[in-house]
RNA sequence: GGGGCGGUAGCUCAACUGGGAGAGCGCUGGCUUUGCAAGCCUGAGGUUGCCGGUUCGAUCCCGGUCCGCUCCA
């Protein structure tokens, strides 16, 4: 397949060869061989013509002269750039090509009122991402002249307007006329046709050609190459590109250029995609439109190289000026345009990233660890991680460029120019993430390495005759691998050692290895689970060092990860809601049942009728459902004609209440059965079915019924508030803590609500408290909360909407505000000072206004995943007692300040685990930990100071013994509770008086019921025969305890502190009796 | 919400199978030097995140908890 999108294509050729310019602005000194002005179609005398210069046109100059001339000369309409980040196609990562934003033109699947109805001409310059997805050029940035990951499609279009003569001949005109190219290297290739497919030889556009080139340089290529199709079904048609033969007239009069097109040749190369739609396939076949499109591409980074007469795309403006800032900022060596060397590779991938970067954060996307962010952060990391190997890099330094990147391309992209600081606090912030992780990372990778070496056996013929095996054993301190062979006895020879790091070619592995050394799945898993190494990072790094990554068995892995985290999501305490899959769904239509009404929700009334149309008991659908006999453990969901209740939705928790049989549908019904009543546990929606989940409590439920509606009003109340305060803290968060914090997630439940939202880094106390202060003031302000539907598009426009990113959104919508009237909002929708009023699209319940929501705490500020923090708080009475008892808490911890030294330390000790455990605002918490912070030091001091003379008088105590004590053995009791380390300074005294003697000294402590024994042995009498070791086990056992330790020192202990002399009897004994009576 | 990893001196990190918590940098003081850089010597600095358990003995093993990182949802 092929496409507009098709210009940058794979090659694996590497070649590097003087790249001839063109004839125009050549430097030879002979004549060009078709004089620019002179040749061409007639059709273009009287168009005027940007002007030619000596020099080549710049890549703004390419640029602008491709729009200028579809512009200016065929009547086109300039349409910006898409944004490259296409927020309402979920379908695709990235914008990829330039059709992507004319698509719905294509399909015919324009609004009513579109403004892109009216189009018949367009030209732009489309801002495109190749990364991840479909179309993935990721790897091969860098290793050659022309992947990038980031780059420009010039395009013309026609839409059912001009068709294949134009396209071709205008085409032709600004290569040749306007940019004067050699036409002697321009080929062109058509659609050769395809019996089997039924598709015909597109003729028209070869005879077209023809009037411009000889027959040889016309060539018909396959449906491959030459037939677009957007998708499996939909418009398509053949294409026409234009390639062009750079290189040097020796090796094009050794080789006709004919056999090189569509070769993957870097030298002739495809520069231009005509697309030409003239079909529509459908289920049925192909079928002609009645409408005929042009779909062109031109990648501007490629044009630009041929008319700068350059070998390589980044030997062109668009990347010069980059390169000149990667030298600047990391101080490595200029850029040498060697394809194999590793820091000229780092400058293309880093030079292609940091595009990719700042136009995709411009555009909105963030890194992190879901779908595009996760492509995203891969870029970056790759960029950041070369960087860091081959320029000589180690702080951050990728944000350092993205002022290079909007110089450089903020004429032509002004959105650049909007908040370049927020895009590189971004990359920043990123940077310095991965910069913590990659150090322990890198450790792990060498690791994984050495045993993806270890896994690997060495070639029998790279070993000598006197061995018959070989080992290999690595070193991980070193990061080095030693290979030993083995004779038939065993013996041992260190054969080489080398290195991961060092010269081990893939010829060396090739050479010595049986085969190339696979890091393990189980290591990649790592790697990337714990240490945040994509994958393809891993998979680079030991591609550099000549391995391989069993990429199925890390995919493999992260399936079952995928497993695990989703069973562990289950098995909560209370029962899950029963699930309507689809299959259930389309038999609940078949039943005849209609989707509920649930407009009733938004009134908040307690009372309701309606009737039972089904119940589902998780398999089938049921006539009725009877308390059990059991404990009512049986769950069921009951579907009603029409509802109040709130079904589970954006966060807020399913309402709660009961349903009362109030008519039944048997007319000849049992006493038994009267009265029956169902406790709703939680309310879901699957596919327009309100489905009330929960138990029978009492008689029956059936169809038919008649049910009174009971909502639990006062649960829902509490939801009310936690959602409105959900509002106003989206709103209080970009107050305080600025914009770049939008939400990821909430949930409303009655006793808390939990915001989850874009951070860089944590609140600080500050930010907390503001917060809090903001939201709080505007429950005091009492304001009214207005909540009506509205058109979307109009609805979108309003200043300081809060929406979600990526959410799609019901048109009408349904808007919420606070404080100012949906109405007033509409009519000035683009004022800045909605900025400061909360307006969220919310399909929820809320309050009427503001105060019923009383009261406002923050309970926990966390992280729940990278870049993303999380607030909980509380509302109402919960909020006021919580910060009841954090004022008693903070009070508890002074209070402590004045109780005795001997008190203090469990006091401090169990205060602390009560603040970790309490419920209480964040701002207090945190105060009462200060208080208890303080104490601590106290804490802290007054231990030293134990420990200090505790030490001292049980080293007095030694030297008491020691003036005393003589012979070959000492044994003594010091007094030093179970202080280890004042009976061990005991002991140093004794050997440094005693040298020569083996010391045992125990001490007993009558309040904790123990005994501590210490014992040294100097070698000379652990020559004849007493081990420490055993020494203290001795004297241990004799007081009920156990102990062990090196032959020259050893510690015991045990605990009967009133045995301590028997303990100190039988080590006399026991050293008596190994050493003997001298 | 679930999984993985980590938390040791101001910083970066060691500590084998459970047996007296160390190194480098930084910091104190001293020596050397005309001075600086540096070098040499010396010293201070630790509740091994917190709580509990196992053990004679826990940085190490077990459970819980907090914090951080990371992946999945």
């Amino acid at each position: 397949m092929c496409s507009s999108a098709g210009l940058i294509r794979e090659a694996t050729a590497r070649r590097i060869g003087r790249f001839p310019q063109p004839a125009l602005y050549s430097l030879s000194t002979t004549a060009p061989a078709f004089p620019a002005r002179n040749s061409g179609p007639p059709m273009t005398a009287a168009t005027p013509q940007p002007t030619l210069s000596t020099t080549p046109p710049t890549t703004a100059e390419v640029r602008r002269q491709f729009i200028d001339y579809f512009v200016r000369k065929q009547g086109h309409t300039f349409v910006p750039s898409s944004p490259v980040v296409p927020h309402d196609d979920p379908t695709l990562l990235f914008t990829n090509a330039g059709m992507n934003q004319f698509k719905p033109i294509f399909l015919g699947d324009l609004a009513p009122g579109d403004k892109r109805a009216g189009w018949t001409r367009a030209v732009n310059t489309q801002k495109c991402i190749r990364a991840g997805g479909k179309h993935n050029d990721l790897d091969d940035v860098g290793k050659d002249t022309y992947h990038h990951t980031f780059f420009e499609m010039l395009g013309n279009w026609s839409f059912g307007d001009y068709f294949k003569k134009e396209a071709i001949e205008w085409a032709w005109d600004l290569l040749v006329n306007v940019w004067g190219l050699d036409p002697g290297r321009c080929y062109a290739t058509y659609f050769g046709g395809d019996e089997a497919l039924g598709l015909d030889p597109d003729t028209e556009a070869r005879d077209l050609w023809l009037k411009l080139l000889p027959e040889s340089r016309v060539m018909p290529f396959g449906v491959k190459d030459n037939f677009w199709e957007m998708g499996d079904t939909g418009p398509c048609g053949p294409c026409s590109e234009i390639h062009y033969d750079s290189r040097p007239d020796e090796e094009r009069a050794a080789k006709d250029g004919a056999a090189l097109v569509n070769m993957d040749d870097p030298d002739l190369i495809e520069i231009w995609n005509l697309v030409f739609i003239q079909y529509n396939r459908s289920a049925s076949g192909l079928a002609p439109l009645p409408a005929r499109h042009v779909d062109t591409g031109m990648g501007l980074e490629r044009i630009a190289r041929v008319l700068q007469g350059k070998r390589s795309n980044y030997d062109t403006d668009a990347f010069t000026p980059i390169f000149e800032a990667i030298r600047r900022i990391t101080n490595a060596p200029a850029y040498t345009g060697i394809l194999e060397d590793h820091k000229d590779i780092a400058y293309r991938v880093v030079a292609d990233h940091i595009r990719t970067l700042v136009f995709a954060i411009t555009d909105g996307a963030v890194p992190d660890n879901a779908g595009r962010g996760s492509v995203l952060r891969s870029v970056l990391r790759r960029a950041a991680r070369m960087g860091r190997q081959y320029l000589n890099t180690t702080e951050p330094f990728l944000y350092k460029l993205v002022p290079a990147v909007v110089e450089l391309m903020g004429e032509a992209f002004p959105e650049l120019r909007k908040d370049p600081g927020r895009v590189a606090d971004v990359i920043r912030g990123e940077e310095e993430s991965f910069g913590r992780t990659i150090g322990e990372g890198l450790y792990r990778f060498i690791e994984s390495v050495l045993r993806a070496f270890e896994h690997t056996k060495v070639k029998q013929s790279a070993l000598p005759d006197y061995c018959s095996s070989a080992s290999v054993l690595t070193d991980i301190a070193r990061g080095s691998i030693r290979i030993i062979g083995v004779d038939d006895k065993g013996a041992e020879y260190p054969l080489d050692s080398f290195g991961i790091d060092g010269p081990h070619t893939e010829g060396y592995i090739e050479k010595n290895f049986e085969h190339r050394p696979q890091i393990l799945p189980t290591d990649a898993f790592k790697l990337h689970d714990t240490y945040g190494f994509p994958i393809d990072l891993t998979r680079v790094m030991a591609e550099e060092r000549g391995l391989t990554v069993d990429v199925e068995g890390f995919e493999r892995l992260m399936e079952e990860a995928r497993e695990t985290a989703r069973a562990g999501g289950k098995g909560c305490d209370t029962p899950p809601a029963l699930v309507m899959d689809a299959t259930a769904i389309g038999h609940c239509k078949n039943l005849g049942v209609q989707p509920t009404h649930d407009d009733a929700k938004f009134e908040n009334k307690r009372l309701m009728t309606a009737t039972v149309r089904a119940i589902w008991n998780g398999r089938d659908f049921d006539e009725n459902a009877e308390a059990g006999a059991v404990n009512n453990a049986a769950r069921f969901s009951v579907i009603l004609d029409r509802t109040s209740f709130f079904a589970e939705m954006g966060g807020q928790v399913g309402d709660m209440g009961r349903l009362r049989v109030v008519r039944e549908s048997k007319s000849n019904a049992r006493d038994s059965n009267h009265g029956g009543e169902f406790e709703v546990l939680d309310t879901r929606a699957y596919g327009g079915f309100v489905t009330h989940f929960g138990r029978v409590r009492k008689g029956e439920i059936r169809v038919g019924d008649t049910v009174e509606i009971v909502l639990d009003t006062q649960r829902r109340d509490q939801i009310r508030a936690n959602h409105t305060a959900t509002h106003l803290l989206n709103l209080a968060i970009r107050d305080a803590a600025g914009e770049g914090h939008d939400q990821k997630g909430s949930l409303v439940a009655p006793d808390h609500l939990r915001f989850d939202f874009s951070a860089n880094e944590p609140l600080n106390d500050d930010q907390v408290r503001g917060i809090e202060i903001i939201v709080r003031d505007a429950i005091a302000r009492d304001l009214p909360v207005y909540a009506e539907t509205a058109p979307l598009e109009l609805a979108k426009q309003v200043n300081g909407l809060r929406a979600v990113f990526g959410e799609v959104y019901p048109d009408p919508v349904r808007v919420v505000s606070v404080g100012v009237p949906i109405a007033d909002l509409l009519s000035d929708a683009g004022s800045a000072k909605w900025k400061a009023t909360s307006v969220e699209f919310c399909g929820g319940t809320h309050l009427d206004s503001t105060a019923g929501a009383k009261m406002f705490a923050i309970t926990e500020e966390t992280s729940v995943a990278k870049g993303v923090r999380r607030i909980e708080a509380l509302t109402g009475d919960r909020a006021e007692a919580a910060i009841q008892a954090g004022d008693m808490l903070i009070d508890k911890a002074e209070a402590a300040a004045t109780l005795p030294d001997d008190q203090l330390a469990e006091a401090v000790r169990a205060i602390g685990a009560e603040v970790d455990a309490a419920h209480v605002p964040l701002a207090k918490k945190r105060d009462a930990r200060s208080a208890l912070e303080k104490l601590g030091e106290r804490v802290k001091a007054l231990r030293k100071q134990a420990q200090a003379s505790g030490r001292e008088s049980s080293v007095d105590a030694a030297r008491e013994l020691a003036a005393q004590a003589s012979g070959a053995v000492i044994c003594g009791v010091i007094p030093a509770g179970s202080d280890r380390n004042a009976l061990l300074a005991a002991l140093d005294v004794l050997k440094s008086k005693h040298a020569g003697s083996a010391t045992l000294l125990a001490s007993p402590d009558e309040e904790a019921g123990k005994v501590t024994i210490v014992a040294a042995v100097p070698q000379a009498l652990i020559d004849r025969g007493l081990r420490a070791g055993d020494w203290v086990r001795e004297a241990s056992q004799a007081c009920g305890g156990k102990g062990g330790g090196r032959p020259d020192s050893a510690q015991g202990g045990g605990t009967e502190p009133g045995k301590v002399g028997e303990a100190i009897a039988a080590a006399q004994a026991y050293a008596m009796s190994r050493l003997g009576p001298g």
